[in-house]
DNA sequence: CCGCTTAACCTGTCTGGACAAGTTGAAGTA
DNA sequence: TACTTCAACTTGTCCAGACAGGTTAAGCGG
């Protein structure tokens, strides 16, 4: 991060450049040819610059004419939707846990499935509340890989972001599969939130992996309808948004 | 899309190996070099080639090592995202729809928020219920803009694709933000749908834009909570997804 | 047998050039 | 005035080559 490459560093210019308003909504970005000359590199470097905003959703692009701005991006990193804890102190949050359940077990045939791991292995079940400055936000079912569940068991788990702890521990991880829909509160998540029973819950099931595509971890969260929003931009170009019928699910688990 | 460039060709390819499984879940890729070789190009080529499969989440790079397989996805176009209709077809169900509501005006304070036009200008306000195979799945509220008005309001809005029509008629979409939570059902609501009142719902609602920029349109669609999951796919590259809170919506609408 | 070094391999970044194809506004024409 | 044509501009695609930096497995030494 600290030496990036050059394609990065221009892209990071025309994003702050963006933010600070010099190329307004609407308004047409530089041409290649003037980033060319202003930086003094190859037209294929500013190209690979530009391609970075366009996955984005910063800005779009038409054969013949100028690149258009479309907004920018309030700069979420891929960790920041991985993890409850980083997101939550970027928006100037307080986020806190409380373990209710934390069991080291053989992977039985569900857990076999979702982890895309051999039934029998080693896999940690976690289970935990989640308050926003101090107001609960969200229950958080998680399954740990038998590659990180013993790191995670050391940890101080009321406190701090686990995934930052892992990734300073050396895991990476690279790629998330979410699947988003509404889910009633049951008994005991309606208790736990404060919300009366049968009030709506945006529920997140995610798989993470790793670089190399392992699988690390499955989880199943269940937000406060009121809680949080989740935001999506997808373009003709760069797609990875799908709706699927709940009756008939492509990827179950 | 007749005369795709050889990238294009290449990606396709790539992607109809995976979907046979002659490069299966968690196996590598050939290496650049061998696919130089076999098509004849130059290594860009095949490099713009992969990046197509990276942003779709079908492959992991990491460097130095060869391509791993992640998974293939349920080929979904731009187009089935931005169409119920669309998409409900291509599932092999057939969408119908009633109207409730059309509505040609001057455009509110509200409306020129939600669709980024002045005050005054006319918009179109329609409200339908959305059957899948004839039950009740959605009940849909979309705010057209002036420019793709008329043309709406010409068409038969109880069956086939709005969307693909104005496609016809030229009018490309390119760009769309969605925001994604979970509602009660209201009264209204519940009735339409077949659920009963307070009745979780997912809420997506989605603005759309042209290449050069111009909101087209904007909607609001409320889903029984058994009938649909929206899917998402992200990488620590290509990154488009944020998590919001509802206290302090960055983008308002 | 284990651990280390190293060479072959593979992906990441960047250059410079060429031609194709779409857009736009100015100049010219009816 | 209204329309058409065209040249300048801009983005899309492709090529060939170079070097940097990470990965992996074979081979060597202890």
């Amino acid at each position: 991060m600290s030496v990036s490459a050059r394609y990065q560093t221009i892209a990071a210019e025309l994003r702050a450049a963006i933010d600070r308003g010099e190329y307004p909504i609407g308004s047409v970005l530089p041409s290649e040819g003037e980033l060319v000359a202003r930086h003094g590199v190859a037209r294929g470097t500013v190209r690979q610059a530009i391609a970075l905003l366009e996955q984005e959703g910063v800005v779009a692009t038409r054969q013949g004419a100028r690149r258009t701005v479309l907004g920018s991006v309030p700069t979420q990193s891929f960790s920041e939707m991985q993890s409850f804890s980083m997101w939550a102190v970027s928006q100037g949050h307080v986020p806190t846990a409380e373990v209710l359940h934390a069991e080291m077990r053989a992977a039985t045939l569900t857990d076999s499935e979702r982890l895309s791991t051999p039934v029998g292995e080693e896999v940690l079940d976690l289970q935990r509340l989640r308050l926003l400055d101090g107001a609960p936000a969200m229950v958080e079912r998680t399954l740990y890989a038998d590659l990180v569940a013993q790191h995670v068991l050391a940890m101080d788990l009321t406190r701090g972001s686990i995934t930052e702890r892992l990734t300073e521990l050396g895991f990476v991880y690279a790629h998330a599969d979410h699947r988003i829909d509404a889910v009633a509160a049951g008994v005991a998540e309606a208790r736990l939130l404060g919300v009366r029973r049968g009030s709506p819950l945006l529920r997140q099931r995610r798989v993470t992996t790793s670089p190399a595509g392992v699988t690390l971890e499955w989880s199943d969260d269940r937000y406060r309808a009121d809680a949080v929003t989740i935001n999506v931009r997808n373009s003709m170009s760069a797609n990875n948004l799908a709706r699927l019928s709940a009756r008939n699910p492509a990827r179950a688990v």
